[in-house]
DNA sequence: GACAGCATGTTACTGTATAACATCACATTG
DNA sequence: CAATGTGATGTTATACAGTAACATGCTGTC
């Protein structure tokens, strides 16, 4: 799927959840599908302003938020930046894998191994919401 | 464990990793018991100002550092925020649960359960670090 | 006492995120 | 059409989080 076909695809998935991918949005999807592994908000900001000129940080969050809620990114917590989420169609709770030497991130389907993770939970009292964890460690190429 | 018999294993335990609990590392980590659940730094700072006056971040930033280092605390990535950690006399790697309602924190070992994410992550070639799950749901109080 | 090594103090800054309010675009409806 | 409501965006200012760089102090060793 490449970057436009992920737009358009976008797009219709938001009008399906009654909520319209303005302009504003998708040249901040755009922005972010543009660079590989995990942005910050600061740099989509940068280059929103190299695009369109004046823009300030709340532009950015704000569209930045609305993407996450649709599903459409997800947020890296340890690294306070985003990454694109590529199959935000299925209802999914994924583990993302960010490389500690290189940044790069991949994102696996744990469905199963995360009801191993809800069971200890419950022994706990505690329900577990949907999670997409994030997990640090080494990618194939940085391990060697 | 009160707070007492809390730091005096905690500096016991430092002393056998050949490093020192001073007196403002063992402050900040004493500023940190008197909370239940999440701290955040800034918060930790003030308190200590009331304290002892005059204190900066990188005061307060050095010592939480240390004591993440020792094991003492964890950092919560998703609040920017720190945890006391009540068994890090053992190496291990647990599963952290903020209760999204009220903010209470528990922490649960998933050694186990773990190494099912881990064989996850290795097919898909990438090699887990070491883990400290931060995981969002409700807690038995809120979950009615 | 001179030195090394670490802990702490201090200043100044960079980076991350949000509150609050103004304005705009567009759809609904009297 | 004008009036109104709603959600998106613009704008300003500020709060919150974290660090660099350098100065100073403390403790032990030679
Ligand atoms: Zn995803
Ligand atoms: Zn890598
Ligand atoms: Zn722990
Ligand atoms: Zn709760």
């Amino acid at each position: 799927m490449n970057s436009n076909q992920y737009l358009q695809a976008a797009e219709l998935h938001c009008e399906q959840r009654g909520c319209k991918l303005t302009a504003l949005r998708k040249q901040v999807l755009e922005l972010v599908l543009r660079h590989e592994g995990v942005v910050k908000a600061y740099q989509v900001l940068a280059d929103l302003q190299k695009e369109r000129g004046a823009a300030a940080p709340p532009t950015v969050y704000r569209a930045l938020d609305f993407l996450v809620e649709q599903g459409l990114l997800h947020r890296v917590d340890a690294l306070n930046g985003f990454i694109v989420c590529d199959h935000f169609e299925c209802q999914h709770e994924s583990m993302i894998l960010v490389c500690e030497t290189c940044g790069k991130v991949q994102e696996v389907d744990v469905m199963a191994a995360l009801n191993g993770l809800r069971d200890v939970a419950q022994a706990a009292d505690f329900t577990l919401s949907h999670q997409n964890l994030m997990l640090t460690g080494l990618c194939k190429v940085c391990r060697v």
